[in-house]
DNA sequence: TGGAAACCTTGGAGCCACACCAATGTCAAG
DNA sequence: CTTGACATTGGTGTGGCTCCAAGGTTTCCA
């Protein structure tokens, strides 16, 4: 199969592909006579493993480590494990951030409600207020 | 000041002043006869804004327009509401997606407790079914 | 006075995970 | 024979920095 049915069937850009190629996570494959591109089942399969663990946000370097896991079946899963742990840390970690930027957010955002000059604008005096170092909505002391 | 100085102010690095100043964030300063940066403080007040922003996770390109509103004081403050709009539409539709990768990645980690050899590995046997299209913990049918 | 350490300058590359482009080559259908 | 869809390579752009190299300047201490 050539690099447009590749991306047909598993609904990954022909250029993400070739970049993955480019990047070592999949195998160079065969070449047709023209040059192009030859992919088997296995490809697919491979392609399909990058892209749900991309869908788990999992850093490519980390996925490159998850398939070298599945070639060497023999070796300690210990470090799949310490993976795994590592990105629901690093989510966590994000979660609770945005959470408090959210809540920040809002409260900015309840400072105006209405249109107006922008001179008397809460959001921007509210703005402005922090960067004299002063309690803000967003930062409360 | 000296760009050390400001950094020291402001705890921003000066690669970061730099980047600022380059991208037209913060305006060029003058220069002492050295050719050193020279910084007084109004780039202290301006550079804490930009932080303060940042820290909202507002993209710089918006920070500048937020600049921009506060230097044309009489326009309307609309846009101002929109812009913090969108940006809590960002980052409400960032958290959705980061709980739901929480979610998911509890669940596949729940899939191997102790370390063992990597072809029983639960986890890695869970991401390999997810390559062939099955339901998988992760993404239950 | 000398010399090291700490600062400053510019310009450019690297990071991540792609997306997009140009110029060119190949192939199947009408 | 042309049109259009596909393929190739290589390069650039994104955001928001971060780090580096190669040099100039200042400051501090013996």
């Amino acid at each position: 199969m050539k690099i447009g049915e590749l991306s047909g069937a598993t609904g990954v850009d022909t250029d993400t592909i070739r970049f993955y190629e480019k990047t070592g996570l999949l195998p160079a494959p065969a070449r047709h006579s023209n040059g192009y591109r030859a992919y088997g089942p296995e490809h697919v399969e491979r392609l399909a493993f990058v892209r749900h663990c991309r869908a788990l946000d999992i850093p490519l370097a980390d996925v490159g480590r998850l398939l070298s896991f599945s070639y060497r079946p023999s070796e300690d899963c210990g470090d799949i494990n310490g993976l795994i742990d590592e990105q629901i840390t690093r989510v966590r970690a994000r979660l609770a951030s945005l959470r408090a930027l959210e809540k920040q957010l809002a409260m900015l955002r309840g400072r105006c409600n209405n249109p107006h000059a922008s001179n008397g604008c809460g959001i921007l005096t509210e703005l402005v207020a922090a960067a004299h170092g002063e309690a803000c909505a967003c930062h409360p002391a």
